[in-house]
DNA sequence: TTGTATACATAAGTTTTTTATGCATTAGAA
DNA sequence: TTCTAATGCATAAAAAACTTATGTATACAA
């Protein structure tokens, strides 16, 4: 877990990810998620977390709801039409950034 | 192009793999080997590759040689000892990250 | 002689994140 | 029952890692 850093950069990816599979999400649910499914390895702190959210919903990319579940507040999130579109692009560079890292560190790699 | 800023927080590691695979480079080689590697899509800026190759060196993971091509000057770096430990341990960090985050924005994730 | 490539370097500004707080509710343990 | 951990939001200061903009200098081709 020393590699937190080289999720610099793809916290908005994951975000939108997450609310393409999962219709409407809140903050909270957020950091648990991406717990559970990186298996504790990626820890998004809500110093990260929120300002993104604030930002995403800035650029017209997410919608807010705000619900209130016993007495405790709860903002949910979900993607509008071009939050959409937003995904899908993401998500491409995503893969062909992995895929060219992949490929940079490939320990056969750079002996050519 | 447009996603240069999902390798943020990874130069330091590239840098490393191409000293462990080509055992000394100079700068404007990194940029241009990179370049090549990456068929483009990642350009290293002479304002980020510099400042991390002296860190580097600070940080006692590269030893430099100053050669004389010439009437051109050149910087090779190379990996000292620590480096080419630190480098390892950088490369497995970096496969775990690199597996984690295809795992996170494959499509059939997060709808269990 | 002017632009492109090679080769180094640094400084200012930006973005994105970490760290440190702060507030409030609720569940559970001591 | 009282204190701690978990839930849930938020922001501000600082650090980290870049980009952008310069600057210097050599070499070569158009």
């Amino acid at each position: 877990m020393g590699n937190q850093k080289l999720y610099k950069g793809s916290l908005q990816t994951i975000i939108l990810k997450l609310l393409a599979s999962n219709t409407k999400m809140y903050g909270y649910e957020i950091t648990q998620k991406v717990k559970e499914l990186t298996k504790g390895e990626l820890k998004i702190t809500e110093g990260a977390l929120y300002p993104a959210l604030h930002k995403l919903e800035a650029d017209g990319l997410l919608d807010v709801e705000v619900a209130k579940v016993g007495n405790r507040l709860r903002k949910y999130y979900k993607l509008t039409e071009n939050g959409t579109k937003e995904t899908a692009n993401k998500l491409e560079e995503m893969q062909e950034f992995l895929k060219t890292m992949q490929h940079l560190v490939n320990p056969k790699f750079g002996l050519e």
